[in-house]
DNA sequence: GTAACCCCATACTCTGCCGTATGGAAGCTG
DNA sequence: CAGCTTCCATACGGCAGAGTATGGGGTTAC
């Protein structure tokens, strides 16, 4: 009863893994090589443990997967308040949403390699959630501006679009990061073309 | 020398493989699953074959991998040319791009499936020749209307990067087909929206 | 027809990962 | 400090795919 929830606690302060260790390097991994790359043994080696950990916490890979994705969602919720939930003016609201998928690059590239695996029963669902939440967002914020529900969605689509694509083309290096300069440029130029109606 | 180059002969006309039935068939299988479900011996069992013909006619499993990526960069080409190569005005041509980018759908989902794995040193490369050789006739382009070096390659980035989200939102079947009614109209609107200047 | 060659089937070995079983070390509890 | 729980290491069996070796059936050439 005197204890405060000693649970989350990371492998940094103990050399003893907790579940939310192994989701998060789960989510890590498949960042880096995508879903079909996420494997016990390679990834006990990257905890530098063994598998017999592993199997412990988990009853098998398959719920690894599921609880990873699950934790993953709900960081994108979290995330996706900060964007589009704000208080804000729609179109400064469009803006910031713009501006803000460049920074946790990490959710991202495990957006994009989730979206490799769209057939996935386990991903699938998980993904088609986490879309259309964020182009339902999208559109409420372009009828908030002025737009009929038609024109609303498919300017919320455009844009999704444009930004899942412009992440494919970071992965291939083909566009500028936003570490550059011409990264501000870039998304400027977005905004203008796309959210100042 | 009385021969009249009796190679390219298809599966069909032989129940004996050629190098090209393997390559197309390895093209195949990655639009379905993804390059890492790019295997000899699931391939040949989709061919009704043993993986004793593989072995006949490739070294491994690594260089089937490369001479199916140099085919379907051809067949790329071969497209690339037909939607941008026409001699059309510059605005009929982005249109012809916008609305033949839904039609072949096997090259589609081979590029979806290679955008999954950019940072493989053997489709890294090959994604990159593609992928930059479309913008960079996208931006011409949109030159030849009018638009300066430096906006005409930040439109084509952005018409390009929403080409490519749409067709990931289109694996999540979060998007309308080409064959409904309302995917003309997005298209309509994406035209008026990104190529109309 | 028969010899040579092309193409494929079969039977191996080897490696990597999955999942299980079991023992042991570290931590909490009294 | 005994005893119990928690967490991990080790060692196993099993499976799937990679690549190799070798033989056989079909085709072509002479």
């Amino acid at each position: 009863m005197s204890n405060s929830t000693p649970a989350n606690r990371s492998s940094t302060e103990r050399n003893r893994l907790t579940p939310a260790d192994w989701e998060q390097a789960a989510l890590e991994l498949i960042a880096e090589k995508g879903i079909s790359a996420l494997a016990v043994e390679p990834l006990a080696r990257r905890l530098g443990i063994t598998k017999g950990s592993f199997y412990w916490h988990f009853p098998g890979k398959h719920e690894l997967l599921e609880r990873a994705l699950e934790r993953w969602e709900n960081q994108d919720r979290y995330h996706l308040k900060l964007a589009l939930g704000a208080d804000l003016a729609p179109a400064e609201r469009l803006s910031q949403f713009v501006w803000r998928t460049s920074r946790q690059t990490l959710t991202h590239r495990i957006y994009t390699a989730l979206c490799a695996a769209p057939n996935d029963s386990r991903v699938g669902p998980v993904l088609k959630r986490v879309t259309s939440r964020r182009i339902q967002q999208l559109g409420a914020a372009f009828e908030e501006l002025g737009l009929d529900a038609h024109a609303a969605r498919q300017r919320a689509n455009l844009v999704y679009s444009s930004y899942v694509g412009y992440l494919q083309l970071q992965a291939q290096g083909l566009v500028p990061d936003r570490d550059e300069p011409e990264f501000d440029s870039y998304v400027q130029h977005v905004i203008e073309t796309l959210v100042d109606v």
